[in-house]
DNA sequence: TTTATTCTGAAACAATTGTTTCAGAATTGT
DNA sequence: ACAATTCTGAAACAATTGTTTCAGAATAAA
């Protein structure tokens, strides 16, 4: 017997997610977001709470952008190898034609070393990262299309390491050439 | 015919640099700076200046100490494979005992996108890095320790994406085996 | 010792920070 | 239409932010 919330709330963390995801935790002000949700920070701190849990709702939903992306390719019809190859040249678009770098690194570098639990949410994202990779090489594997004398849990771990440092070089040297022949080299030494 | 300044400068910007190093630019006030740095804040703006410039003068203390490592393990007498072998291992030892990321990635992702006076500092420590990692390469297939067939641009590159990854994985998940494996990993790729 | 200059300490500055308050507008089920 | 409840907007909160001020202590050269 009484009002509803007047905002989306779905619509408002996405705004908040990118404010945060451009400027980072510490830069951004209460201000700057109740700017970019267009809600009166009351209207906030009623129904999501305070700065670090706005943020940790952020964070998590960047993740979850992310798991849905990972299922979506699992789910492809197209044969493991050639998933995993498409999934790197999306990534590397990504690097280069993005706005910015990746939320989770961002993120990772800033706060989790402080925050536990944004920390959990990465660590997670970082897992299910893994296992995605992890399932299509070893899928590969089994269809031949990558050798079988691989590590598949290596070569998942080392392609998400590798992907960090593609967008920290990036924001240095702005040299999309330098990723692409990176993201080659990795390739090629799957397949052979 | 006047004082002189009584506080040893070098000495307070190693102290500044390892606040802002844990803590991040944004994340740190002049207040922590000041007492970290043991001297009053009027002081401080009249030697070094604002938060900005002493932040520069942070990150610039801490890429020529970098640059000077490297320095000394090019003058190195042992073979060039050797001493990228021992480098990588000691950056290995970094990541797993260090207390903290490494100021310049942390910065990188913090800073480098607004602030273009770090962002070219960054980049030219990165630089740095590369022609370190390319000079050892490169003397090493000369010297048949490495394959001639690779090309050292593009390990050397390589090298400085997957070291920073290394970092994240690190802080995500605190493995010091998951490091371990994929720096033995890049090692066998150079030498086979 | 004097004098000229510079540094230091403590206090203060306005602006901004994250957060709270509360009167009144709004909307629900009855 | 009613009453009960909840949401919203604007203002205010104390605390902290980066920075400045300035009187007086300190010291170099004369």
């Amino acid at each position: 017997m009484a009002r509803n919330v007047e905002f989306d709330e779905t619509l408002a963390i996405q705004k908040a997610m990118e404010v945060f995801w451009k400027q980072g935790y510490n830069a951004t002000s209460m201000r700057d977001l109740t700017d970019a949700m267009q809600i009166n920070s009351s209207s906030l701190y009623n129904t999501i709470g305070d700065k670090q849990e706005l943020f940790v709702r952020c964070v998590n939903h960047y993740t979850d952008i992310r798991k849905k992306d990972w299922d979506k390719r699992l789910s492809s019809k197209d044969s493991p190898f050639s998933v995993l190859v498409d999934y790197i040249h999306d990534a590397v678009d990504i690097i280069i034609n993005g706005q910015d770098s990746c939320m989770a690194i961002k993120c990772a570098f800033e706060m989790a070393t402080n925050d536990q639990r944004v920390k959990d949410i990465l660590k997670e994202d970082s897992d299910r990262s893994y296992q995605f990779l992890y399932n299509l090489i070893q899928s590969a594997m089994l269809k031949g299309e990558i050798d079988a004398d691989e590590d598949p849990a290596l070569l998942a771990d080392y392609f998400n390491s590798t992907w960090t440092g593609w967008h920290e070089s990036y924001i240095l040297h702005k040299d999309p050439v330098k990723i692409k022949r990176m993201a080659q080299y990795f390739i090629k030494q799957l397949s052979k």
